[in-house]
DNA sequence: AATGAATGAGGATTCATTCAT
DNA sequence: GATGAATGAATCCTCATTCAT
């Protein structure tokens, strides 16, 4: 039964995060959400920050699903660096719910350190990722590798956020810079 | 006495934002550091958000005003795209205030339409301070503009958030990348 | 539960406006006097202006009672419009609170559509009960029921208000006026 | 310069007690609408309540010459009383702020004794002139002047605030019950 | 396991009032 | 005489959290 609930509970906490668009959520709107009394929200979770906290993993353990999906599926190693960038625009990262939460991963990073960890988690295994990949294609992958991983933020920053780009400009834009520094790397 | 108040509130508006890491700050601490009553608060402001958008304005402004001051030092082309990349990783944009504002600005552009208004206005400015830089320079100055921006929005977001990377690092990762873009961009 | 806290409260606000002599009564004091939190006041309620107006309901239920038990002891058809000019003078009606909660009613009706149509509820049921009681004694009891309503309104305002005239100096008075009015209708 | 100050704050709480319908009305707007800062409104009346207060006065005194005026036009001693109930429904009484006033009135008398003391002004005033006016007229003078007192208020109460009953049909009634209540007075 | 009931703490906002100038 | 500046006090309301059942 446990399980059930809390992932009722953080199904119910992403909806409402979309729906307002941002952490004003209160538990009352969560539970009845998830179809269940605040109070036993409270029971499995223990207070609100760690629905919150357990929401955020969910959403970077989605994430990291789908890399894992689109890397399964790669067969060379440039495969492998395209994959993880098409995994990072997918459909899934640009529901309002998720690109909510994402933003408020970042927002509250700096106030509590549950979070800074999860994001710190998150930064390092797209860098390894990303690192790991391009090592077979570049002389400095480390580097590379971070230079990718900023424009993948960046860029999912700017097309979700503002309608001004879209996604699929910037999944061709993170993959054309790919291709141009991996063709001249010095 | 209104601009003195006005400014007094939005610097005691950013001290409190950087001690709290979040937008978690109420209208009573904030009148307080400015050494007045919240209800003078309210009065000079009509009420808490218009505070809080205040004070985004004049983050955006600073930031604006470092930008112009590095750019009117630029003798070359190349020197005006990196006046614009170098203003990006000024020192005034990591104080904790700064950074915990500009998180705040991402994560409430979802809901708040004047949020939303100012961050566009940002992206829109650096994309095209960005392009005319780039104009003399780069056969595709529009798609350059996107990926330096999105490139330098992603590198503060790692080295704003997380240790893992220095500020200089930052930087110096970006005009990196713009030098290798420039050189052959075919 | 909740009916039983509702009650509680309406009975408080019908003491507390009676202590104070007019709206100037706060949801705390109202809650107090209840016996509970103002959060469960509000709960329950979900605002001041829904707590008035359940009180103002219930102070015209309760008259709108008062009116039915005499009614319902009248032989005569005489004797039912004498009933309705008792209950309306009926030591109840005199309650400071009642008087109080009367005058706010009246007070409110140009501002508050919803203490309007309240206003309007009671004044349109009198003058009916009314209309309906002087049928079989009156060749006009239309004009009859409207003279003898804004009389009972009338005497109420200025044996209630001003201890001037008594309450039963009201009554007599009343009864009186309409033994005159139907001795020589034309 | 006092009077002419007290008059402009008079006229402006009666219009900004007409807009609100209520006494729902900051010192700040009607020192605004009066072309003045609040902190004069305060030195020349000592604060809201006695802003209030002349006022009603004042609303008072306009009702006394209007009364008086008719009454110095009546010829024949039936033309008084007429003259005071005519008077009573002057379009001037029906004006949304007047109405507004003078159900405050009603509603503040309970609480406030200097309220209540101009109400019985009031009530004092009509009864007397009344009693003074069917003194040729009618054997009971006073049982009489009590009666339409009260028919004046209760008529006034119905047509004033819902719009039911039209002031023209109020003021025949009220005429016409006066000539029911002469003819036959036994 | 599950919930209705209940609350304490806190926060934004309003406003009459005061005072130095 | 007149006002801008300033505030203390009060109020409504919200919400996370607890607990008896």
């Amino acid at each position: 039964m446990e399980p059930l609930r809390r992932a009722s509970l953080v199904q119910a906490t992403i909806h409402e995060i979309g729906r307002a668009g941002s952490l004003d959520v209160t538990v009352g709107q969560i539970a009845k959400t998830a179809g269940m009394s605040t109070a036993l929200a409270h029971h499995y979770f223990g207070g609100k920050n760690q629905i919150f906290l357990a929401t955020m993993r969910f959403i970077l353990t989605e994430y990291g699903t789908v890399v894992r999906d689109h890397l399964s599926r790669a067969k060379t190693p440039r495969d492998r660096v395209d994959a993880i960038i098409e995994a990072s625009f997918d459909k899934t990262c640009f529901a309002p719910a998720t690109v909510a939460a994402w933003m408020t991963l970042y927002a509250s990073a700096p106030s509590l350190p549950e979070t800074n960890r999860l994001l710190a988690l998150y930064q390092g295994r797209l860098r390894s990722n990303l690192t790991h990949a391009l090592r077979p294609l570049s002389p400095t992958p480390q580097a590379h590798a971070e230079v990718i991983a900023a424009l993948i933020d960046g860029l999912y920053l700017r097309s979700a956020l503002s309608g001004a780009t879209s996604s699929q400009t910037a999944k061709s834009l993170a993959l054309a810079t790919l291709s141009r520094l991996l063709k001249d790397p010095a």
